[in-house]
DNA sequence: GCTGGGTCAATCGT
DNA sequence: CACGATTGACCCAG
């Protein structure tokens, strides 16, 4: 394999490509001060306990929530104090949401009424199939029935799902937030998937599925932050990004699903008043600015009618009323930027940008004529910086802004087809230790399972709901991916397409196997060595990339046991805290459906060391809280499968974001040396929910 | 590959 | 309680 040695050649498919970095001194472990069981206690058997996710932003960090000052013009401890300011201000401790395993259900039978069964049942032969073609009718039902405007029990009584606290719907907190957002996406991906599967049978297309997932979720009450309010709203922080605008009314951010002005009335003394609460800048109108602290918006109002084509001017009346009053006193007013999402053209990304006040306002001419409201913005002074952060991020992946601490354009040195940035604004550490750029997996050993047969026959790429596809077959007809490349659901075990099946590699079915999608940049911490940060929104279930290093056996891990050998080790055979990231089937009425155990069975341990070699995963530092998970993949190459570890978005990740992952821990007795403790770390995560140790 | 028009639709206020 | 105003997300034609 190791014959090509050329750098300079720059198919990301070449997996044999290998690079030099400069050889440099890498961060020692720092040992625990005192023994201490890790999950005592355990979990109570039969569900996994939910992630809290209190503080998934690495960037600030609590203890050193000055880092990262990206923006030179900011004096240095505002940002601080506004971390701090930002921070939920939530009065009480409150309840951890309760996580319960969904009971066999007694949801209405979705069979009977309806005759469109015949569209989904012949084709399919076999257990699986029957069931799939239940999941589309009971989700049908379910419409149906929302149409006709039929109640659904709220949270409670038979129907029982991972529900939200009843005391957070009004006032929400982070995990409240985080809950709802990993819910509602978990389930647009599941609808998703359902429709791209479908459409081999030219069955009913469940469109939009964003709208269908926010639907489920209001059915059932699951919402946070419900009381509307002008302000902070608990739970979320600015830099949050969104990928549609259901998931900032479902977390009480901006509660109209397409009015870009969100607004209440009050009654101040005997007067009614009204207020604006909240803008979304859909990026259309010219409404930015040089200055990323100010932003011109555009009231509301059609413009131009065109039945009768006439030109009409705004009136001061509604959002643009509220906007007017809102000035007047002075009120903060949210911001949430909106920004054509640049992978997926017609798609939008938002994200928060914290309070601004409205400093002016003015009447324009539109350019059929008709007046426009405009409201100049600006940003309130000592927010953490978010919005200006994306934009410098742009900027300095475009290459056309320098920057503190930059230190190499690329440390894959064009092995990957994105450049991989390494800075350091925080200490003279000028690199990394020594190790050899690689993608994937070094010494890899067959998977011990014979598989009858290892490769589809598809002719261009897998079509999903094809289950002549052995590759779909052996997912148990799901396709793993939706169109957009995105993750559905944890599984036992993913099996994709590899080099020996006769579908294309575009195929869909080979995420893990396309290289870098991002632009990631390995960046020193203060105090945790160096990590890998994103420059790019990432969008919850995206792959990030493989585990690549040297597989290795046991022996050889207790071998280089000692020191700070070990710290580049990915094991499976570790204890991972569990956590639940797939869909709940009682929220979709997808009752029947199977849902996949999110339990990893993995015959044989897999052992990965990446010192030596490896890619941009050797640099994710450890969270208790992680925004990334890891998930087995199995391929074939040269007539053997291979199992691969992928990395992929836990949550939607902001640009700047540092991804992490659980390291997991290590079974006492079982790593090798005289004591398993011995190779435990102290953690820096900084999570509310930290162990306080790792590895 | 990109744009622009068409379609469907959720939410809150009136 | 129904309807209106708003315009996002996505699709397809050009």
């Amino acid at each position: 394999m190791e014959e090509h040695n050329n750098n300079t050649a720059s198919d990301s498919f070449d997996k044999s490509k290998i690079v030099e970095v400069k050889p440099l001194r890498s961060l020692a472990p720092v040992l625990p001060k005192h023994v201490q069981s890790v999950f005592s206690g355990g979990y109570p058997s039969g569900f996994p306990p939910f992630y809290s996710f209190v503080k998934p932003h690495q960037i600030p960090l609590p203890k050193e929530p000055e880092e990262t000052p990206l923006d030179a013009k900011v004096p240095e401890k505002t940002p601080v104090k506004a971390a701090a300011a930002q921070e939920t201000p939530v009065a009480a401790k409150v309840t951890p949401i309760r996580a319960y395993k969904s009971s066999v259900n007694e949801e209405v039978d979705p069979r009977g009424d309806d005759g469109d069964n015949d569209l989904f049942s012949e084709e399919f032969v076999g257990d699986k199939r029957k069931r799939s073609s239940d999941n589309i009718e009971n989700c049908k039902e379910f419409l149906k029935r929302k149409k006709n405007k039929t109640r659904e029990p709220v949270v409670g009584g038979t129907s029982s799902y991972v529900g939200v606290n009843p005391t957070l719907k009004d006032d929400g907190d982070r995990e409240s937030v985080n809950h709802v957002l990993m819910t509602f996406d978990s389930i647009r991906r599941r609808l998703c998937q359902l429709e791209e599967s479908k459409e081999l049978n030219n069955a009913l297309a469940i469109k939009r599925a964003d709208l269908r997932a926010s639907n489920a979720l209001t059915a059932k009450g699951f919402k946070t932050n419900m009381r509307r309010r002008a302000g902070v709203v608990p739970g979320i922080e600015i830099g949050d990004v969104f990928f549609f605008r259901m998931e900032m009314c479902l977390v009480g951010l901006h509660a109209q699903s397409m009015g870009g002005i969100d607004y209440m009335s009050i009654k101040d003394g005997s007067k009614e008043d009204t207020v604006a609460l909240s803008v979304v800048s859909s990026g259309v109108y010219g409404d930015d600015t040089e200055d990323n602290n100010v932003l011109i918006y555009s009231g509301q109002g059609e413009n131009f009618n065109k039945k009768d084509k006439h030109v009409t001017d705004q009136k001061l009346q509604r959002g643009n009323l509220a906007l007017d009053r809102s000035a007047q006193r002075h009120d903060e007013v949210r911001v949430i930027r909106g920004v054509r999402d640049p992978v997926n053209r017609s798609a939008k990304i938002y994200m928060y940008d914290g309070l601004y006040k409205i400093q002016d306002s003015w009447i324009e001419r539109g350019k059929s004529g008709g007046g426009i409201f405009k409201y100049k913005l600006a940003r309130l002074p000592g927010q953490k910086i978010a919005y200006a952060a994306w934009k410098l991020a742009q900027k300095w992946k475009a290459g056309s802004c320098s920057r503190n601490g930059f230190i190499l354009a690329d440390l894959s040195n064009g092995v990957e087809s994105i450049p991989v940035s390494l800075v350091n604004d925080v200490d003279d550490e000028k690199g990394p230790a020594f190790f050899t750029y690689f993608t994937s997996l070094k010494n890899p050993k067959p998977f011990g399972v014979v598989q009858p047969s290892l490769a589809c026959n598809c002719k261009t790429a897998c079509v999903p709901g094809d289950l002549n596809c052995s590759c779909i077959q052996r997912n148990e007809g799901d396709f793993p991916y939706t169109a957009n490349c995105v993750l559905v659901s944890r599984k036992p075990l993913i099996h994709e397409c590899g080099p020996m099946c006769r579908c294309f590699p575009t195929c869909k079915n080979r995420v893990s196997q396309t290289g870098l999608k991002q632009h990631m940049e390995v960046f020193r911490t203060k105090g945790r060595g160096w990590g890998l940060r994103t420059l790019d929104p990432i969008r919850a279930g995206t792959f990030i990339c493989e585990y690549a290093g040297e597989v290795i056996d046991r022996a050889k891990v207790c071998q280089n046991g000692e020191g700070d050998d070990d710290e580049y080790v990915f094991d499976t055979s570790r204890i991972y805290e569990p956590f639940k990231w797939n869909y709940e089937p009682s929220l979709l009425e997808d009752v029947s459906s199977n849902v996949c155990s999110e339990d990893y069975t993995i015959p044989s341990p897999l052992i990965i060391s990446a010192k030596n070699v490896g890619n941009i995963a050797r640099f994710m530092n450890h969270s208790c809280s992680p925004n990334v998970f890891w998930q087995p993949v199995l391929y074939a190459e040269n007539n053997q499968s291979f199992l691969h570890i992928a990395f992929f978005a836990l949550r939607h990740i902001p640009p700047m974001g540092e991804l992490t992952y659980d390291y997991g821990i290590t079974i006492p007795g079982r790593a090798g040396g005289s004591s398993a403790l011995r190779r435990r770390k102290k953690c820096l995560c900084g999570s509310a929910k930290c162990r306080g140790f790792f590895g």
